[in-house]
Order: C-alpha cells, then structure tokens, then sequence
DNA sequence: GCGATTTGGTTGCATTAGAGACTAGTTATG
DNA sequence: CATAACTAGTCTCTAATGCAACCAAATCGC
C-alpha cells in the first residue's frame, strides 16, 4: 500500500538529496569493495593523477573537501603507500603529494571505473540529457555559491 | 590562483554531489536558524501536515529517511510538542502521529519558507528547466535504485 | 490458542563530518 | 631583524548518520 506520498516528493531541494545520496552511496560501495577507498580519498587520487603533485590547500581548492577531509584522506593514502610528500622548498609548511608508483597503477584503475560507473549510472540519460543536467547542475551550484554569501570559495 | 581544475569537475556524481551538499547545507541553516529544526524533522512536518496522521513507518516510506531517524526526529517533535501521538488502535505496537496546534502552526509557516527558498534557489533555472531537471532526476534516482538490487524501496 | 516468525519501534555503538583551537612556518611593518 | 598578522596543516571535541542488536506486539501455521 504505497501510502499516497506527499508533496514532499515535489520539492526539488529533497529529490537532489535523495538522488544525490542515492548515487553516492552506490559509488562508495563500488570503491570501497574494490579498492579499499572512500570517496575523499578516491577524490584525492582523482585529482593528484590528473594534476600531478599538489600541496593539501590545493587539494582543497580542487575537491571542495574541507581540509580536514583532506588531510585525513592524504593521511590514509599515505600510510598505504599510494602517494607520497616531498618538502616544498618555496613554503616549508606544506609539502608536494604525489602519487606513487603503487598510486599510479591504482590510479590507472580507478578511472576507468569511474567512467563506467558513470555510464551504467546516467544509463538513464541520453548524452544531450546528461550535457544539460551537467549544465544545469552548474548553474545551481553556481547560484547557491552567489546566494551564500561573499566568502571566497571555501568549504 | 585558480590552480587548473582537474577532470574530476567534470565527473558527474562529483558535481551532483557538489551541489546537492551546497543546496542541502544553505536550506538547513535557514531552516535551523528560523525554527530550530533539522532537516529530518522539517520532512516530517512537512509530510504530516500534508497527509494526516500517520505512523513511523509510514513516515519512512514517505520521507525515504532511515526509520532511526525518522524515530529521533519524531522524538524531538513530541517534545516541542509539535506533533502527538495517538494509540493506533489496529496495531498496539505504532502510533498515529499527528501535528498539534502549534505545529500546523509552525507548518503554515514553514511551507511557504520552502517554497520561497526553492524559488530563490532554483531562480537560475527557468520553468522549463526546472521541470526538465525534476524529471532527469527522477529517472537518475529509478535508475540508481534499479541498480542497487531487487529489494522493495527500504533506505 | 501456542510456539515460531515477522514487523514496528527503540536503543546503543561505530563511523563520519565539521568547527575550533593550536603549532609551525611565512609575510608584512616598523 | 623583531614583532605582528597571517596561513598550511594538524589535532581534538562534538554533532550527525547509519547499522545491528533488541524488545514488544502482531501474524502465521498447526
């Protein structure tokens, strides 16, 4: 007895969440089971493999994570060897994180999984519908950006 | 320094994930700092008020919450008094939960503030896209829950 | 109707995320 | 250069989320 679902169901703040945790959920399973990673570490990776060596602040800037999830994401994946610090000889109180060997070899997995969890995710949409709802999920974002104040771009 | 954003903008569930968390966040400080409530609770209130009475579990089938917490929102709501609970006189292990005076009160104030802040929210969408992102979400969540096993609609 | 199984609700526990304080190193100012 | 103001990173504490075990009431099978 499907339970006459409210109007909640209408409002588009909730249906983003619950698809959104929707999806999430179902890649973090997927990593977690295949290569022992959660999804800041994940992102971590992501990003080191397609930009080379970068500080945390940086790291910050390019996954949004907050730096503690940073850090703590940098910490793990440096205790497994996957990436590792070198001093930053122009400001001694960061260090360059760069992937490994053993990094790069997960990262050169990784990816590719990524984009097929991608395909079979966005199954549902044809390649114009998933351009547009990229459009418009940028936009939004964008808008929220404008609306929450003055600050630069953190959290 | 804009640092060159890497592929991972362009990941799909990264931006969804994104802007999700950026909407999520804005509405539960609004609604925290106006009412004093989570968005836990704010679903069912919103529910209630639109449905009836109705018991937990059915809350959860409406809200897709967690039926943990939809019992912890519930819990909060009674002791604001909020929200009553009635024996269910089919079923003594549930009971029939139902807004008090002061919570359609606080309801009648809520709705309108939801519809306000989706307005404000989604003001970078058109009417069109608007509706065009309704659906593409909704098809995404099917697919995501199609994918995630043959189990009834719990989670 | 009586034991076995299921289900609504509750509690506790483990994991995760985020805010704030703190440390070490850097830049700006006199 | 010496002090002040700032910044990258780390640590700690608290709040939020979800799972699993649990209790009580209901249903099923005989």
């Amino acid at each position: 007895m499907p339970a006459r679902i409210s109007r909640l169901a209408d409002f588009l703040p909730y249906l983003l969440s619950v698809t959104s945790n929707a999806v999430s959920g179902r890649i973090a399973d997927e990593y977690n089971a295949r290569f022992g990673l959660r999804i800041p570490e994940w992102r971590v990776m992501a990003v080191l493999g397609d930009a080379g060596a970068l500080t945390q602040r940086e790291l910050v800037g390019a996954t949004l994570m907050d730096k503690v999830a940073v850090n703590r994401a940098c910490k793990v994946l440096e205790e497994r060897s996957l990436i590792a610090r070198s001093p930053n000889t122009s400001d001694g109180r960061s260090h360059h994180l760069e992937l490994t060997g053993a990094g790069k070899a997960m990262h050169a997995q990784i990816m590719p999984l990524a984009l097929e969890m991608e395909a079979l995710l966005f199954d549902a949409l044809n390649e114009e519908e998933q351009a547009t709802f990229k459009a418009l999920l940028g936009r939004l974002r964008r808008r929220v950006q404008e609306l929450s104040g003055e600050q630069e771009f953190s959290r």
